[in-house]
DNA sequence: GTAACGTGCAACTCGTCGGTTGCACCATAG
DNA sequence: CTATGGTGCAACCGACGAGTTGCACGTTAC
């Protein structure tokens, strides 16, 4: 639809792309069915995930051999570290 | 859903209530009836609006006689200056 | 070559979302 | 008192989102 504030927020909205955000930052690069290991749900479930930050522009993936490997965007970067900041604002609120 | 964070982003994620935070940004307050001048929507779509966004705490309402006056709580007016950089920051890095 | 692995695609279910309409309620203007 | 204006509530609809399963395809290991 052309609003790319939209699907960024979108993106963000919920909590297992905002953990597989958390993942990539710390791994640096992670492949699908890695990070199905870390949530309780399908690897395909997981990829659908991919698939919504790619299209946000918050993850790139790029295919090696037979598995493709995904790694935060510097946008995805960005937001990794908003989301801290954030989290602590809001616990600092919420004290 | 217990999931703060993911309330404030889905509740940011929609065009048309990112415009309902600008519009109260500008006048302090407003109506729903008022609101939905703005937006090409009914009334009771924009009450659906705010309803999502004070469920976000982004914004609170208080009803004076029979009408419902709607304002930005701190938490909203700090997005909307968030919004502002933000739409910035992708005018610069779009060019 | 063949078996196993990782992936992508398609179809399906189910719940939520954005929006509508219709109606009932309360406050105020006259 | 009556009419009008502003709300809120409930039901409904079409679309989309999150998740599942099943399967077919390319890549690597042996």
């Amino acid at each position: 639809m052309s609003d790319p504030l939209g699907q960024v927020f979108g993106a963000l909205a919920d909590q297992s792309r905002r953990q597989v955000i958390g993942y990539l930052s710390e791994r640096g690069t992670a492949t699908a069915t890695e990070l199905t290991g870390e949530l309780p749900m399908s690897r395909q479930a997981v990829a659908k995930h991919l698939a919504t930050l790619a299209h946000a522009g918050l993850v790139e993936s790029e295919r090696q051999g037979r598995e493709t490997r995904y790694r935060l965007t510097r946008a995805g970067e960005e937001w990794d570290d908003r989301l801290d900041a954030l989290k602590k604002h809001l616990e600092r609120r919420t004290r």
